[in-house]
DNA sequence: CACGATTAAATCGGACACGATATAAATCAA
DNA sequence: TTGATTTATATCGTGTCCGATTTAATCGTG
């Protein structure tokens, strides 16, 4: 299942029903890497984000909104990789804090834009600027794993597009 | 937040107040890669997930256990990075489905001992071998990837453990 | 032995992520 | 213009993930 091969996990071509069990193992496995990874950003991200108040999701959803303001439901959507049944609660929370605003669009109704707010606004400018001080470990090689990753996503959910599970 | 730089992003040295926003953008966030790499790999995997009707937390469960059977809840979880908060409702899961079975250690009735039916141990047998044919897109690169991102996840819990937030 | 401390699971509540569906507005076609 | 279709959000139910707490068993020291 994780793509998985003779040569090495998350690429396989074997075709036979049968899986060896020196290749299945979760150390070798690409998405579990990165699925525990994920899991460990958002513990190390935790201390931090708490004393802002925000939750992971929260806080990129803000500074998407630094990078454009005043953006639909589902332009924030597309950056983050997220669709609305899981971006309107979180923005919903977001304005009952006060660091978003959330406005039918009067031009196209069935379209909401969310900006920040001042107080949103002035709360990622005076972030926690050197949180995590490299805990990261990767010195030199922080930009190729960030654009390997990045690769990796843009390849799997554009495979993930041609291939549209069911229905 | 996402320990960005000026250099590089999630390496961040910086201690001024005032964030440039140049760098603060999502394109710089290696956390981010993260995070929307596997939001990317969790809907390349469900159509193949769908099929042996497991979630991707159930499946690496299983894996884990067909590399080493009767584990702990414990045990199981140091190698999923998971804690019985999160596993039991899944190994219950499992269990009731009829994959996986467990049973009070005799010996130390404070452990539950997990082990694979043979039904459990037939699915992942029969598991679809050639899924996700290198939808990575990697190539030769896969290898070090894997590797780096490991050795990230490994870090950063390091650091995690030695600030332990907060009590 | 006794009883307080530690340990292993489990439980509970909150927040995501997502498939499926609903609602409402805009668009298109007859 | 009307009515069907499409589009943008929102709602709902399920399954993680996690912090905090609970329960039960074991351990440690007197």
């Amino acid at each position: 299942m994780p793509t998985q091969t003779t040569r090495t996990p998350d690429m396989s071509v074997r075709v036979s029903s049968e899986v060896p069990n020196e290749v299945r193992k979760l150390s070798n496995f690409l998405c579990f890497a990165i699925y525990s990874a994920n899991l460990a950003f958002g513990r190390a991200y935790k201390p931090i984000l708490d004393k802002l108040g925000l939750t992971y999701t929260q806080y990129v959803a803000m500074v998407a909104l630094t990078e454009q303001d005043d953006q639909t439901v589902g332009a924030l959507g597309e950056k983050l990789f997220l669709e609305s049944n899981t971006l309107t609660p979180i923005l919903k929370k977001l304005e009952s804090i006060g660091y978003i605003r959330r406005q039918r669009d009067p031009a196209d109704e069935r379209q909401v834009r969310v900006s920040l707010t001042p107080v949103g606004r002035a709360l990622l400018d005076t972030e926690p600027a050197g949180s995590l001080v490299d805990a990261t470990g990767l010195g030199e090689d922080f930009a190729t794993v960030q654009q390997s990753v990045t690769r990796l996503r843009d390849n799997l959910l554009r495979s993930t597009q041609s291939h549209p599970g069911k229905k």
